[in-house]
DNA sequence: CTCGCTTGCAAGTGCGCGCTCACTTTAGAT
DNA sequence: ATCTAAAGTGAGCGCGCACTTGCAAGCGAG
């Protein structure tokens, strides 16, 4: 065994959540088993349980941390002043920052997390709802100075924004992570604005 | 106990299937275990064994199902001339069809079931494949005749059409099933028709 | 130095899971 | 009526899981 060191159970929450949020990515939900989450984070799994309650605090601190990045990500671009180069750039970076964390769309969009236990769905839910709201504020605006089709619903285009982020996402997970989900970004992106932009 | 019903494995195997798709919807992969799907089936969990080798192809048995389902819906709209109204029909179907089948979304877009397994993944991607090219001819046969926007492309507005249906069926799922995902279809479609017929 | 609190660990414990097995019941063929 | 193959059962097995426990060790305060 290495030499033990010591750390603040603060350190160490971090330190699991990221181990945990990794495993996820590479096993899924799953597969991020206490002893598979301690072994990332390069503890025991008795330790594990010194600075989260259960596992659920542990799926709770990933969500949270989700949560933050997505604000982070949408906090970015609020200097920028048109809308639509606004989108672009949370739409290239959601899907850079998804590829580089795996385990959070894992985390996400697992119906089993959602499914099965009623604090982590209602988590999980906010964390959307937040993201979701974020990018409808960017879309009105973007309508309002009309650049973005205002015959259409601003939910609907947000929804789109997602969905087909969403999509690409799944599809890129089904298929072992080929090609590369920058690759598209491109070109999703160009064809979303076309589908978005004002028409008339 | 009731009286014990002798039926052909056949028969079995399909009552078995929709138990667990049935199963699925209420709990989640995680919770149709072995005990609920045979339960939910009327029988013993023993005689599970009997008509299935495993879980896994008890699984296999909805996924295929649910791609043929799939199908049904696509074959019944190639009698319509008109491609956008195909795809009205299509997308309004697609979404009574979960809105009846909860365990549909939840077996396909599953990460637990396409991360462990490579085999059940292969499935759902085939059956996720052959969804997307049904809906990009349609879309192609639209551009062609200069209803659908041909600036855009058929691969990415196919991605947009499964992309806004799945992101509605996600957000469904985490609200508890409320509203009723058929009273946003008409919304959603409007929407989405207006993304992608032609603009010049 | 030593006391006391926290971090750390290895070896459990109990439980729910998929699956098996020894055995019984059923129904059609002869 | 009898035989046989398949359908049906429920007790139970082994395993992996989340979680606990008893004890050792680090570290700051006095």
């Amino acid at each position: 065994m290495a030499k033990r060191m010591r750390e603040t159970t603060e350190v160490r929450q971090k330190q699991i959540t990221e181990a945990a949020l990794q495993v996820i990515g590479q096993k899924g939900i799953n597969g991020a088993t206490t002893v598979e989450i301690a072994s990332a984070a390069g503890i025991s799994e008795g330790n594990l349980y010194r600075h989260f309650r259960n596992k659920e605090e542990i799926i709770k601190s990933v969500i949270d941390k989700i949560g933050s990045d997505l604000v982070a990500i949408l906090a970015a671009v609020v200097e920028v002043s048109a809308p639509l180069q606004k989108l672009e750039i949370t739409f290239k970076r959601h899907l850079k920052y998804i590829e580089g964390n795996v385990g959070i769309p894992r985390t996400i969009f697992s119906e089993e997390t959602i499914v099965a236990n009623e604090n982590l769905r209602a988590r999980v839910k906010n964390t959307i709802l937040m993201y979701f709201q974020g990018i409808k504020q960017i879309v009105e605006q973007g309508q309002r100075i009309g650049v973005l089709d205002t015959e259409m619903d601003s939910q609907a285009i947000t929804s789109m924004f997602i969905g087909t982020i969403h999509f690409a996402v799944t599809w890129w997970l089904m298929n072992n992570f080929s090609p590369k989900l920058t690759d598209d970004a491109e070109g999703l992106w160009k064809n979303f604005a076309r589908a978005v932009t004002h028409k008339d």
